[in-house]
RNA sequence: GCGCCCGUAGCUCAGCUGGAUAGAGCAGCGGAUUUCUAAUCCGCUGGUCGGGGGUUCGAGUCCCCCCGGGCGUGCCA
């Protein structure tokens, strides 16, 4: 698309006199008054001018400057409509030649984005809490990578804290009342849920705990790290087959136990900044003058029994990834609840003047409920909603719709996986990350409308007529298309000219909802051309088969990338 | 109490960071299949953009006040 609009920004600079920089275009609000506009409000102030006197003087000026492109003034809008012969072959042109690269791009050449995501807790399995951090971070890691970025994907397991002691008595007492054996993760459950329990009104308990604790920190080796490592392992190999199932891998898997020998050194740093301060009895640093809003908030340090804190941890993890990556940008996928920690943390680094603070960003995210604002459960195990029963649940959906709507599919087990993941990833990424996901499980189990599988379903059909085309041999494919005859593909084609400029704006705003909501309109329009018999591929011969070959072929190609950005499987059949 | 976020059709959401007549899906109603997948397509019904001020040539979008909902709020993570 740039072919399109660099000559026409250049040409408005040109007249106007005014930077390049400055001046931008859009779209028209229907599409049938051009392919890009450009309103002349600024112009015309500038100028002291009406803007629909500078539209038609622009207009005027510009007529018969700009190959293939004409320019068209409707009141205060400058309109431009490419040639659509033109349009039809740059666009497919340059789809064909990307391929998989294309809507690329190599801004990200020689920079480093960290995105820390998912970050479950060990001992307990992957469940629906996780889902929203971990395919928002995975779409994101895909994102960057596109345009060039080196992206590390973090995985910042919580492997640390009090509540361990607690497991490890658990442990202890009730190893053999529990199947340890064939499914640890869920014997784990089980007995953290009764370690919480007892951790309340047990005080021998308590104290066993506490001193669990204590042991598991100092380091030594002896039972209880024993324990900790074993829990550790069986809990990593859960999530690593949750992963697999979702598509979803890091490049660092890094527990917070990783960082507890950079904790003394990390307050050192903190307090040779000169930036803490004693209160009540805790090491703190205030923010108030910074910002009046964290007034009443300092970042606590170091708690008055001498323990350091989350924000310890995260700051001393802040450091050390710094120092290893010299990231450009650094992404914590965590949700909103946690916004006062992410600003604190960042006014820490302010107060310690660290030029970088700004390229640490908290990618906040609403909160994930359930019909009527509830909080989800599970039908199968009360309390928690546990992530591989929810693949399976929506899996066996699919199932079932392609029993009834494809009985003939061949790889049917696969393709209710893809269309299951399809069904999820897009639920999560649909709308602007920052509001609250209302789980609506009828929702997700319909496939229908505005979801993941529509979308699958879209591409899918590109994919047949294609490869009914070349079974057929069809005469079209050796002909030379005439692209003329995609006049009806305009709007279609833009779109796709748009696929890079919208993966970039995904990226710079971390937010891939951007993606999914093109990718859903891009599905609309092809749908819609694909359903008219207008359009029929098959059996239209020569040139102009050809032509719609091509553009089946380029808009099968940049749905399916931009799908599988965001991470939803794009199957042939389904 | 204080801080931050959200409020657009009955429901779930878009609205390109201030521009042309506010758009989709679901739900409801009515259509489309001898031909490329009906997980689809087409049409109809449905709006005081929470309310009130302000800035601007122009406000769903920016500022202020209010209302409603959510999250958070020094020794948890």
């Amino acid at each position: 698309m740039q072919i399109f609009s660099e000559p026409i920004l250049s040409a408005l600079a040109r007249l106007t006199g005014q930077p390049l920089a400055q001046l931008k275009l859009e779209r028209p609000r229907d599409p049938k008054l051009g392919d890009l506009a450009f309103p002349c409000f600024l112009v015309a102030k500038e100028r002291k001018q009406a803007p629909p006197a500078v539209a038609a003087e622009l207009a005027a000026a510009l007529a018969g400057q700009l190959d293939g492109i004409s320019a068209s003034a409707a009141g205060p809008y400058l309109n431009f409509r490419i040639d659509r012969p033109l349009l039809a072959r740059e666009i497919c042109a340059e789809v064909a030649i990307a391929g998989e690269r294309f809507g690329a791009s190599d801004e990200g050449a020689g920079k480093t984005v960290l995105i820390d995501f998912s970050s479950p807790n060990i001992a307990k399995p992957m469940h629906i809490g996780h889902i929203r951090s971990t395919i928002l971070g995975a779409a994101l890691v895909r994102i960057f990578r596109h345009l060039g970025y080196k992206v590390v994907g973090i995985n910042h397991i919580g492997d640390w804290g009090a509540q361990f002691g607690g497991l490890v008595v658990a442990l202890r007492r009730w190893k053999g009342e529990v199947d340890l054996e064939g499914d640890p993760v869920m014997g784990l459950l089980d007995l953290y849920q009764r370690s919480k329990a007892a951790l309340k009104d047990d005080a021998q308990f308590q104290a066993e705990a506490v001193a669990a604790y204590q042991e598991l920190e100092s380091g030594r080796e002896g039972e209880v790290r024993e324990l900790w490592r074993w829990v550790t392992e069986v809990s990593m190999r859960g999530f690593l087959a949750t992963y697999a199932r979702l598509g979803v891998s890091h490049e660092l898997v890094r527990g917070e136990s990783w960082y507890e020998p950079l904790l003394a050194p990390t307050l050192e740093r903190v307090k040779a900044a000169g930036v803490t301060e004693i209160s009540q009895g805790a090491l703190v640093v205030q923010l108030g003058e910074l910002d009046k809003s964290l007034k009443e908030t300092p970042c606590l340090l170091q708690q008055t029994n001498g323990t350091t804190l989350y924000a310890t941890r995260d700051l001393a993890a802040l450091f050390s990834r710094f120092e290893e990556f010299g990231f450009e940008r650094c992404l914590y996928v965590v949700g909103g609840e946690q916004k006062l920690h992410f600003r604190q943390l960042k006014g820490v680094l302010k107060r310690m003047r660290q030029p970088w603070e700004p390229r640490v960003e908290h990618i906040d995210f609403g909160l994930l409920l359930g019909p009527g604002r509830k909080k989800i459960a599970s039908r199968k195990r009360g309390e928690v909603l546990v992530l591989d029963d929810l693949l399976d649940e929506v899996t066996e959906a699919a199932e079932k719709v392609i029993e009834a709507k494809n009985p003939a599919l061949a790889k049917r087990a696969q393709v209710a996986r893809d269309v299951a993941l399809g069904a999820l990833i897009y639920n999560d990424l649909k709308r602007e990350r920052i509001k609250d996901v209302i789980f609506d499980e009828h929702e997700i189990l319909s496939f229908e409308g505005d979801t993941g599988p529509y979308l699958q379903f879209t591409h899918a059909r590109l994919a047949s007529i294609l490869r009914k085309a070349h079974a057929n041999e069809d005469a079209a494919l050796r002909s030379k298309p005439d692209w003329s005859a995609l006049e009806n593909a305009g709007e279609i084609l833009v779109t796709i000219g748009r696929f890079g400029d919208v993966v970039r704006s995904a990226a710079a705003r971390a937010e891939p909802s951007e993606l999914s909501g093109y990718l859903l309109g891009l599905a609309r329009d092809v749908s819609t051309w694909v359903s008219s018999s207008d359009n029929r591929v098959l059996g239209t011969a020569g040139p102009e088969g050809a032509a719609r070959v091509a553009l089946v072929r380029c808009a099968k190609s940049a749905l399916g990338n931009g799908l599988r950005l965001i991470g939803i499987p794009t199957p042939e059949e389904m």
